[in-house]
DNA sequence: GTCTATACAAAGATAGAC
DNA sequence: GTCTATCTTTGTATAGAC
């Protein structure tokens, strides 16, 4: 049953979102869809499997959104930043939930090899993306001058996916909009 | 016997920062040290007491480093900045080792209450750390001039932890590098 | 202080009935 | 497609001999 198997991904997302992939058991996903163990491996043979899943189709939804907001034309580098920026609001919001590859990411030398590689992937392809969108500002005018694009795009990735990660920690949900207006801050006003 | 004791203790730690806490187990400790699983319990009664004390012994070495650092007369703003990247280069020389708050940051909702508050106790002191040497480098020109310390500190703070994050899945250990260089350049450049 | 032996729980996974 | 029952492994932790 398609639905079924839905739930299992959703519920299996979550809750890698907000206690880790090693942390959770196929017994959680179960009591929480309201069905029994074993039906969640008659659709997911292993726990690894089921994990690739997972990060397969968040990484389709990220994709597709991100190439949605570069090939707007309405919007500018600046729209395009905060829209990047959106799911991270979201994520800094609640207490516990981070971004799903950057859960994985610290628990990569306990993931099977078909996961790391997904996860490999999501984290290049966003410093890619990122890079891009501040030289096409740079180049536009709208940000500051850029110097080296890479070098940026990989800190402001960074940080915005550390901020997650030092939250938890803290407990101090405004980390992350602090980290914003330090961004903001540096395109506006510096030439890096 | 305590070189037992403390064996355990690196052992422990070690694993932390290359696993996480509930990859690593007593057997793991055992097998590297070369004694039991039960020899460990008789030292660290239950593993959450074992986790306090590590994440204690780590946060002391940090606090007396951190200090010695800031009150040494012969040392520049630059150069204590400098040395607070040390131990960060050195995790990023390594291909899966992190902060050991930074590997227990990511698994916090499935850490005990009593090792939380260790994890937090050092995120809060390291950002406080930074923010006094900010505040006092811009205060002697040493740094750009910096509207807000506390932004700043975050900023960088949390850049340098997800560097080593995001670094365990890229494998690409030139990235923290260049997040120091762009700070780097921040400092030096821009009125923040 | 270290060991053997064991208790106990929970994990991933399989077999086979319905 | 979902279930009950079970296997196997591994984890933390305890009891008690040496």
């Amino acid at each position: 049953m398609n639905a079924t198997a839905d739930r299992i991904l959703d519920v299996g997302q979550e809750l890698i979102q907000t206690r880790g992939f090693s942390a959770m058991s196929f017994q959680d996903i179960a009591s929480e869809v309201g069905i029994k163990k074993p039906s969640i491996i008659h659709h997911f043979p292993t726990k690894a499997e089921l994990g690739v899943v997972i990060i397969r189709r968040y990484r389709g939804t990220f994709a597709a959104q991100l190439q949605e907001i570069s090939e707007d034309p309405a919007k500018s580098s600046w729209d395009a930043l905060e829209s990047y920026f959106s799911p991270y609001r979201f994520f800094a919001s609640t207490p516990d939930k981070v971004c799903l590859c950057g859960a994985l990411a610290g628990e990569m030398p306990a993931l099977p090899e078909t996961m790391r590689v997904e996860v490999r992937q999501f984290m290049e392809s966003h410093q890619q993306w990122l890079e891009e969108i501040l030289l096409r500002g740079s180049g536009r005018g709208e940000f500051s001058s850029i110097d080296s694009p890479e070098l940026l795009s990989r800190m402001i990735f960074n940080s915005l996916q550390g901020s997650l990660l030092v939250k938890r920690s803290t407990e101090d949900l405004s980390q992350l909009e602090e980290v914003i207006a330090a961004i903001t801050n540096l395109l506006q006003t510096t030439q890096d």
